[in-house]
Formats: C-alpha cells, structure tokens, sequence
DNA sequence: ACCGGTAATGTAAGCGCTTACATTGCACAA
DNA sequence: TTGTGCAATGTAAGCGCTTACATTACCGGT
C-alpha cells in the first residue's frame, strides 16, 4: 500500500509552506485565496486527509469520544446509541464504539484501547465494573457518564433510570391485576446491575404484598430461545404461575412463544410482561405489555451531559429520566382458580 | 483536566530511559526482569496509557478499521456488525464505527474521518456512493470492503447476497403457491440499492409469471408504522392484494399489524412476505415467511476478507453467500375467488 | 589478565501536524 | 519619498512515541 499523502505533499505541490497548507484547513481566513485555490486543488488531486493522529499530538485534543457498550445485538441499546451519536454528530464530534460482551474483563480493555486512540470522554453502560477499571478512571480522570442506571449520591455521573424503581412499579401493575402466583424470567445477573436491579424489584414487589408469592426465579440470556426455554421450566410445575415477570422484551418474547406452545392463552391463563419496549413489543400478538425506557433521549441527555464533561463545565450532576408503564395485552386479570 | 501521563512520565519514574520502557510495552522479552518490574509498578501508578496517536505516527500502522454502516438501529446490521468485530478483536485490531443514515454526503465525510482516525481499512455497506466518494477511496487506495450486496466482476470487494436474486426466488415461491395479485412494500431506494434490488427482484419475477401481476409498489422508510401505513394503503383498494412482498421484516411487520387492523387473517385473506429473517420475524403471529441472510456469516467472511486486503494479500476475491427462503405461516395459498 | 560476544540499556532522529514567532510585501498617511 | 501597520506567508520547535545505532556491563574462554 502506496504511503498517504502528507501535509509536505500538499505544500509542495501547491508550492506554498506546511504551515500555509495547515492554516487553510483549520482557519481558512488567515490564508489569502490564491493560496487557498491552489491548496484545495493540490489535496483533491492527492486524495489528502489530515492525519488524525498527528493533529492530535500537535493539538491535544481529539474531538473524539468513545462508547462501550456490552453489545449491539440488543435493539435497546442500538437506539440509544444512535441518538447519542446524533448529538455527538453535531457537535462535530467523532463516536467510537467498542462491545465488551458483558465482560467486564473485555470492558476494561476497550476502555484503554478507545481512550489511547484519543476518545476523551467516555460512556459506560452499567455500574457493575472492575475495581480495576475504576481506578483507571479515576487516576487518570476520564471524563465519563454512566448510563442505562441511575443512582443517587454517587461519585459518578449517571443519566438514566432506576431498573429497581422501574421493575417494582411494574411489577406492582400486575400484582393489581390480583396475580398471586408470580415467576421471574430475569436476564443474566453476571456482571450486570440492571438485570439484577429488575430482578430484585420484582422479587422485592412481590415481598410487599403480603398475599402475593414469587414460585421461580430463574435466569435466562437475553435471547429469545432462552426466553422460550426458561419459560418452559417454569410452566411445567404443577399450579402454575399466572404472571411472568421477564427481564427483557426478548425474554418475555421467547416466554409467550413457550406459552403458546404449552397451548395456553395470553393473558386468559397467563399474563406475561417485558421490560424495554423494543419494537418487537408492540408487534407480537397479543401485543406485549412492558415498561418503556426513553432510550432516545437517554441518548441525547448522555451525550449532552459527557460533552460538557469535557468542556470541564463545572457543576454537573446526573440525569435521572423516569419510565412508563406500557400495558397491553399481554397482562390481564389473574385467572379465577379453576 | 491534567495533562495524560506520558512515556516519559513513566520511564522518569521508573528511572529509565523512554526507549526501554517502549520496548517493556512492545517487546517484553528485550527487557531486563528488573527493569520490566519497575516499569509495570510505575505504569499502574500513573494509570498511563500509551498515546495512539503517537504510536500511529512513529510505526505508521495503526491497527484499526473503520465500518461505516446507515444505521445502527436495524437489528440487521447489528448482528453483521457484531460478528465482524469479534473476528476483528480475534486479530488484536479494533473497529471504528460510524453511521451514515443512509445519506451518501455524510457516508463520505464519515469515510474521512475514520481515514484520518486511522482506520487503514473500510467496511462499506452496499454499493450506492458518490462518484466522489468513490474517487477518495480510488485515489488513497484505501482498502475496503463492500457488504450486504454482491456483484460479480467489478473492481470492487463484496462480500455479501445477491439481493435481486434473493427477492425474485422469494416472489417465485408466492407465485408458486398461486398468488396473481402482489404488491410490494419496498424500502426507500434512495441511495440504496439493497432496497432497489429487492424492489426490482420482486418486480421481475412477477413480470415474469404470465398469469400474474404487480398491483401497488410502494416505498417506505424501514420503520414498523411506515410499513402498517403503507399495508393499509395497499389493501384499500377493491380486488385486493393476495400476496404483499415486503423489503424487510420490520415493514413485514408493520403490514402484518395493518392487516390484522383490517380483520384480514394471515394467510387466509393474504400472505406476508418478509426479508432479513430478524429475531421478531420468529416472533410474531402468525411466524413470518422470509429470506434469511447470513448476517453472522458475512460478518465474519467481510471481516476476514478485510483483515487480508490490509495486509495487502494478492488475488483476493469477494465472498458470494447464499441466502435462504424460510416458510412459515405467514405465507400461504391464494385464496379461491370468493 | 585480556578479549570477543551478548544482553540490557541509552541516545537521538523522525513520524505529520500545529503554532509562536519572524519575515515579507504592500497600501496608505504624512 | 519614507515610514507604519497589517495581512500573508515562512521557519522551526515540539507533541509522544518507536527504533536504528551506540554504549555499557558482564559472561566465559584462553
């Protein structure tokens, strides 16, 4: 591969000094317009880009920041991601991504890889991480928010919601629903906060009512067939829950699929409710009932809150968006005991 | 913010000099047990992270590729996207993302600024760009590959699925269970020529059946309520559509809503044919006809594919995949004339 | 005791860019 | 005509890193 064309390039064929050539590109009105004309024809014929790197050694400052998100498969993150980007966009900010596969391990790698490609801020999903990656945050004072989770008080900077408060409340709707008999389909608890928050606020919600019981907890991938299997295990004990709890739309998707195949109807016999409102929520039949996260504007707020992180704004503090009950027909009344 | 800690910062520290502690980072081996200890401790105290940017300058290779993809929000590319990296991450190199949101003016300047990242390869999607675009990338050899398409003896890489093809064989399969009235809900052409083939696909095979016919085409933006609106359009009219090929799942679905709107039953009263076989496709009711394309697959193959052309392999050719036609009820036999 | 060889380390140049400072040239006022 | 001021341009240092080359220290063989 040929060597790209450097700055000198562009000089010495627009017969004119680096210092002119840079001048052009980064402030235009400082060079006069032959210049200009010669220079812009001589980088067109070249096919010359500035080397970031190099800008940025001379410069100190990347317009770049980075994003780690555990993966892209999940539509939920996708939309936030987009959003966040969308800002960023315009701020004339360029976004790297990274996954980390829900390993924190895997985490605190791309943390180091996209901070030394120049990422000056960073947005983290989650609050479960590495004392390790902690501390390499804060020795080095990565401008950072945290998002997907809020908490309060922290020494962090979140812009999100509460998984806990979120999953309880929903999980209260369907207690309302005069349900007794609950089970939980929670994502994989490993290494992640929010599914553990949802969980233990369904469990916790259920607690309260003193006349209510959760019969299985079980954890399951975030992937529809292991949403279908869990869902299986779950029906096939003797008095049966009425209402299932699941950590994710994909989750409770994969359930109603097992539901079905169990030949028992949704939400006459049992009453399934997500968590996310994906597209698909609204799609399957009957349409599923789940809690709306604002991932768009977590997006937007996440990026605005990181750029001013790094503008070294003072005075910042969190975000904290709040959920919604999405009820469809995928929750209904508990069923009469037969 | 404090400056980052440097090479130096470290090698003062540990009292040695940069180069050694340059090859502590790059060649371990070269350096004493001693030396390597004191650089360690001294690395993990200062929280240093080499410079990229300076790597990027001193060694000219920068181990990074860039893809520049429309949108992360279709779970279609997710998928892709994923796979490519993992393989990418296999190979110690890390991937650069962009959007582009279908828009050929803002898929040029993203192609810059990965270029000037230091992305020293490209993973493009389909083959719709501006005769610009495609001269930057002629002239700065920049190594790429194309994907999510296929064609045969162009200049360019492709790794990817004839999707003309793809869509006439799907059509074939309608006709084939006696469809004469089909309409089509394809995605917006605009600058996509995936959408185009599929659209075109679909046309041709109907052409191509004497007895049949192509009622209504219509475009419309790869969005759930864009494809119900446009369902409800389509099946407005007196002697209805038998048959609706779709240009992706997510308008499939939408149309399926629509449908179920108008107390139509799927297949009864009309079948539904999707594309990409996305996990919702499984999902909804009744379970979606569709072409599956090999997004894991292709992922890979573009990545290992890319991953060679960096490094400058000769003779390399695309990677031609094949995509499958996946029967599931929401296709289904004419209905007799009533 | 001396020498050559090798392993460990140091020195310094240079990667492509920006930018403070120096220089040039020209229009205008006196 | 000469001096002033400003706009346009050039010169060169330095950003953090790698690496060719130079230097040092220490080994064993004689």
């Amino acid at each position: 591969m040929k060597a790209q064309p450097t700055l000198q390039d562009v000089a010495n064929l627009a017969g004119i000094s680096t210092a002119t050539v840079s001048r052009a590109l980064n402030d235009p009105d400082k060079v006069g317009q032959a210049a200009r004309d010669r220079i812009d024809n001589a980088i067109t014929i070249l096919g010359y880009t500035p080397n970031f790197g190099a800008r940025a050694l001379a410069t100190n400052q990347t317009n770049t920041v980075g994003a780690i998100i555990p993966t892209l498969s999940n539509a939920m993150f996708a939309s936030g991601i987009q959003a966040f980007q969308e800002v960023l966009s315009e701020a004339g900010i360029t976004l790297l991504i990274a996954t980390s596969g829900y390993d924190p391990e895997n985490e605190l790698r791309q943390i180091k890889s996209l901070v030394s490609q120049g990422a000056s801020g960073l947005l983290l999903i989650g609050n479960d991480r590495l004392d390790e990656t902690r501390k390499y945050l804060a020795t080095r004072r990565t401008p950072h928010v945290i998002s997907w989770c809020y908490h309060d008080g922290a020494d962090q900077m979140f812009v999100g919601f509460d998984n806990y408060a979120a999953a309880y409340d929903a999980t209260q709707r369907v207690l309302a629903n005069g349900h007794k008999r609950i089970s939980i389909i929670a994502g994989d608890c490993t290494s992640n906060d929010r599914a553990r928050a949802r969980r233990d606020g369904a469990i916790a919600a259920v607690g309260d009512a003193l006349d209510a019981q959760v019969v299985h907890v079980v954890q399951a991938p975030y992937r529809i067939d292991a949403g279908r299997q869990a869902c299986e295990e779950i029906l096939n004990f003797a008095n049966r829950s009425t209402a299932l709890i699941c950590g994710n739309d994909v989750l409770a998707a994969g359930a109603m699929i097992a539901a079905r195949g169990l030949n028992l109807n949704i939400p006459d016999d049992i009453s399934i409710v997500g968590f996310d409102d994906i597209g698909l929520a609204s799609v399957v039949t009957p349409p599923m009932t789940t809690v709306r996260v604002p991932q768009i504007e977590m997006g937007r707020a996440a990026a605005a809150l990181l750029l001013d992180v790094v503008a070294g704004k003072p005075d910042l503090s969190g975000v904290r968006l709040d959920t919604q009950f999405i009820e469809r027909g995928s929750l209904g009344p508990a069923p009469t005991k037969g």
